[in-house]
DNA sequence: GCCGCCCTGTAAGCCTCTTGTAAGCCAGGC
DNA sequence: GCCTGGCTTACAAGAGGCTTACAGGGCGGC
C-alpha cells in the first residue's frame, strides 16, 4: 500500500509520514508540486495526501495536473484555511476528502482509510486464490477457514501477488509496490521476501504457489487450476 | 465505549464531558457542527449526543449529515427548546433520544446507558469467549462462574477484545476505541495496558489469551478452540 | 481534611522478531 | 563448462514489544 505525500513543512512531513510507515504504509515524500506530479506520474500510488500551501504550484493545479493522467487515484487534501469556499474548490476539483490544519495522526490514517475502502478502493475487498483468502481490511489471512500468521512484508508481499493473480510481476514492479523511494532496498532483498513467503505458504499448506521466470519476474500460481 | 460530545457552551462541554469521562466514556468533545460532522465521519462513535443550538450549521442537519454516512450511530439530542414540534423533528430525522436543557449529568448518562441497550446496540449483551464471560450492561466479567476483579482500563480492553474474539486490532484502533482525541495517550501506553489485561487472566486461569502479531496489532484467542 | 491505597500513564532498559545485507551455492541456458 | 540469475543461509542492525519501576491523581476511610 503505497501513498505519497506532499508537504512542504518539512517538520510535519517528518512526522506524519513516520507515523504512516508505522502503519503499513509505503510513503513517498515530496516538498513541492513540481516533484509531487512528477512522481505521481511516474508511480502508482493507492492515495495522494497533497497539503495546499506549496511554495511552486497552487496545490489544486497539481491535483489537476496529476487526475488528468490518472483519474482514479483518491486524493486527500490538507489546508490550513478552513473557508468554504476552498472546500468547494478542492472537492470540485475532485479530492475525496478534505483535512483541515492542524489534525492529528489517527485522524489522517482513518481519512485514508475511509478513502481506500470506497467502492474502487484498494481495502474492504477479499482477495480469493486457491484454499487461501486475504481480507484486504483487516489484512487477515485464512488457509481452509484457518488463520494464518504472516509478518508485515509477508502480507505484503502476498497483497500484491493475490491482487494480481496470474498475472506476472517483475523484482522492479514488486520493488516499487513495497517500498518508498526513502527506502530502496538492495537487487536480492525482493528474493529474500519471496523465499519467506513461499516457505511460509508451504507450511500452512496453501494450495498456491510462487512461480519464477528466470530473468522476467514471478507470478502468483493457483496449482489446482 | 467511545462517545462524541456536541457543545458550543464551553463551560457546559467541560463539566458534562468530565462526568462523562468519570463514568468510564472516552468522550470527544466538539464545538460546532463542522467538527462533530466531521469527528463522526472519521471516527466509530457508539453514541453521539448533540446540542441543537450550534453556532454554524443547524443541529438537524449534523444528524443527517452523519446518519447518511453511518445509519447505525445511535443520537442523543439536547436542546434548551422544549417545544413539540422540534421534538418531533428530532426524531423524525433519526435522533434515538431527546433530553431538555438544563438536564443534570445522572439523566444523560442513563438516557446514554438506555440507547446503548438498545437490540444492536453496545450494551446489554452478554460477551462470551473461552471460560470467561462479560457482562456488557453491569461490566462484570465472570471466570467459570466466579467473579473477576478488574480495573476500568481492563474492563474496556477485555470488553473490546471479546467484542472483536479472534480479530486483529491494531495498536491504533485500540487507541481510538479507548481515548478521546484530547487524552493521546504515549506509544505505550496499551503495552501496558495489555500487559495488566495479560497478567489477570493467567491469575484468575482464563483459557482465553491475548496474542501478539508483531509490527500489526493483537487478538484474543481462544486456547481451547 | 488528611492519609494511604489503587489505578494508570510515563519512562527506561531489555529482549525478541523481523528484515535487509552479504556471501556462497545451485540451476538453466548457451 | 561457463556464466548469469535466482535461491538459500547466516548474520547484524534495528524496530517493536515486554517488563518493571516510578509518579501523579483520584477515591475512600478514618
Amino acid at each position: 500500500m503505497r501513498l505519497l505525500y506532499v508537504e512542504d513543512n518539512e517538520r510535519l512531513a517528518q512526522n506524519t509520514s513516520a507515523s504512516l510507515r508505522a502503519n503499513g504504509f509505503a510513503v513517498d515524500c515530496v516538498h513541492c508540486g513540481e516533484d509531487a506530479v512528477h512522481s505521481a506520474k511516474s508511480f502508482d500510488y493507492d492515495a495522494i495526501i497533497l497539503d495546499l500551501g506549496l511554495p511552486d504550484i497552487e496545490g489544486l493545479n497539481v491535483l489537476k495536473a496529476v487526475k488528468a493522467v490518472k483519474a482514479e487515484v483518491p486524493f486527500i487534501i490538507c489546508t490550513a484555511r478552513d473557508a468554504l469556499e476552498d472546500r468547494i474548490k478542492g472537492l470540485d476539483a475532485g479530492s475525496d476528502d478534505y483535512l483541515v490544519k492542524p489534525f492529528d495522526a489517527a485522524e489522517l490514517l482513518a481519512r485514508i482509510r475511509a478513502v481506500l475502502r470506497r467502492p474502487g478502493g484498494a481495502l474492504g475487498v477479499t482477495l480469493e486464490a486457491g484454499n487461501i483468502s486475504f481480507d484486504t481490511a483487516s489484512r487477515e489471512v485464512e488457509v481452509d477457514g484457518a488463520p494464518a500468521r504472516l509478518s508485515r512484508r509477508e502480507l505484503d508481499l502476498l497483497e500484491l501477488f493475490m491482487r494480481r493473480k496470474g498475472r506476472i510481476l517483475s523484482k522492479d514492479t514488486i520493488e516499487n509496490a513495497l517500498y518508498g523511494f526513502d527506502e530502496p532496498p538492495t537487487p536480492n532483498a525482493i528474493e529474500v521476501a519471496t523465499h519467506r513467503l513461499r516457505k511460509k505458504l508451504i507450511d500452512m499448506q496453501a494450495s498456491v504457489s510462487i512461480q519464477t521466470l528466470r530473468g522476467i519476474g514471478y507470478f502468483l500460481d493457483d496449482d489446482g487450476a
